[in-house]
RNA sequence: GCCUCUGUAGCUCAGUCGGUAGAGCAGGGGACUGAAAAUCCCCGUGUCGUUGGUUCGAUUCCGACCGGAGGCA
């Protein structure tokens, strides 16, 4: 077997400093950033989705960024071909990858060898499900695929389809997909940094802050100048801070409702990715306010800034490749 | 100063005709390999303002006190 690609990969909730971290790195490495995030994939989307800005790249290159048509119906299979091509590229040139962005399956589209275009979709077929009751579904995967029903709630409609849509298109049951999967082994040796918080209220209080800077960059007008039929059936379209601000252009709401509502939603955004990213136990954890993180004793003096993580990842990172040469 | 109302989970409130309490929201935990910022599941102990009294037993009744709202002066 080939040798592995090494690449570097920043994971965690919202609002931690990834993108910031991730550009002190690429300048440590000689690296290249391929974003892993489901919303800044796409065009015109920039203040909602927290995209870096040109003057924060200190002209290191990012990719997978605003790539795609907001109207477009953009999906983890096609990130998943286009990042692993962009790692190649990058590796070509005698760069590393750096990985950064908080859409788990993203990532881990990259880091397994399931080909999820082998399965695709039909959408004539989803369509015809839908029609049906979740109890119908349910009854139909049970049928076909008790082991997936097992582990997919009925009223998880998605999901259920999905495995349904497997089977029917290649012949073969989301289990065994799955399975076949899994087996194979990862052409990458990542070496996952996950930022985060020790302290969920100060986690929360960055998001709300973050939400309120937004705000005041102009998100409304961003998303007003996005909104038109084929937006509003996008995927999109669902991004935290434009759906509630459609709901808010249509008068369904207040401003400082809407504001809160974003901020609501950002924060259980934030923690579904905690939840996603703790079962990952290859990641390496850094939390931010806690000095134990950088081997310190608590109340010891350390500073919470993008720098002295950058050093600290930095440090990890080379012992991790000075370990495995040995 | 007097009168009325009010003080129950982080917030808004319900309730116990006296046997220590429950909703919504917030919050917490989890699942999830082609929509993933999506989708879905689970979780409610809190000095019932404080303090005396009545009672076998009080958050529930009575008194005082301390907060809050309103009314009359």
């Amino acid at each position: 077997m080939a040798e592995k690609i090494k690449i570097i990969a920043i994971v965690g909730p919202t609002a931690t400093g990834k993108t910031a971290l991730s550009v002190e790195l690429a300048k440590r490495f000689n690296g290249e950033i391929i974003s892993c995030d489901s919303m800044q994939i796409y065009k015109n989307m920039d203040i909602g989705t927290a995209k870096v800005k040109d003057e924060e790249t200190c002209g290191i290159k990012h990719h997978l960024v605003g790539i795609a048509e907001p109207i477009e119906n953009f999906s983890c299979a096609d990130y998943a071909v286009l990042a692993k091509k962009k790692a190649e590229e990058i590796l070509a040139r005698g760069k590393i990858p750096i990985f950064c962005g908080g859409t788990g399956l993203y990532l881990d589209s990259v880091l397994s060898e399931n080909e999820f275009s082998a399965a695709g979709q039909d959408t004539e077929y989803r369509e015809k499900l839908m029609k049906k009751s979740p109890d119908e579904l349910y009854a139909e995967l049970l049928k076909i695929d008790p082991q997936s029903a097992e582990k997919t709630h009925k009223n998880n409609v998605k999901r259920v389809i999905r495995a349904l849509e497997i089977r029917y298109i290649t012949g073969i049951t989301k289990t065994e997909w799955d399975r076949r999967s899994r087996e194979k082994e990862s052409r990458y040796d990542a070496f996952i940094i996950g930022l985060d918080y020790k302290n969920r209220e100060t986690l929360y209080g960055r998001i709300n802050k973050r939400v309120d800077m937004m705000i005041e960059e102009g998100l409304i007008n961003e998303v007003k100048a996005l909104d038109c039929k084929s937006f509003r059936e996008s995927t999109a379209s669902q991004g935290i801070g434009y759906k509630e601000i459609l709901a808010y252009i249509d008068g369904k709401a207040t401003l400082s409702d809407t504001v809160e509502q974003i901020k609501k939603n950002s924060r259980n955004y934030a923690k579904r990715q905690i939840t996603w990213f703790r079962k990952n136990k290859k990641i390496t954890w850094i939390y931010r306010d806690d000095p134990e993180t950088f081997g310190m004793s608590r109340g010891e003096i350390y500073k919470d800034d993008i720098e002295y993580i950058a050093d600290y990842a930095e440090k990890i990172i080379r012992n991790r490749i000075k370990s495995e040469q040995l």
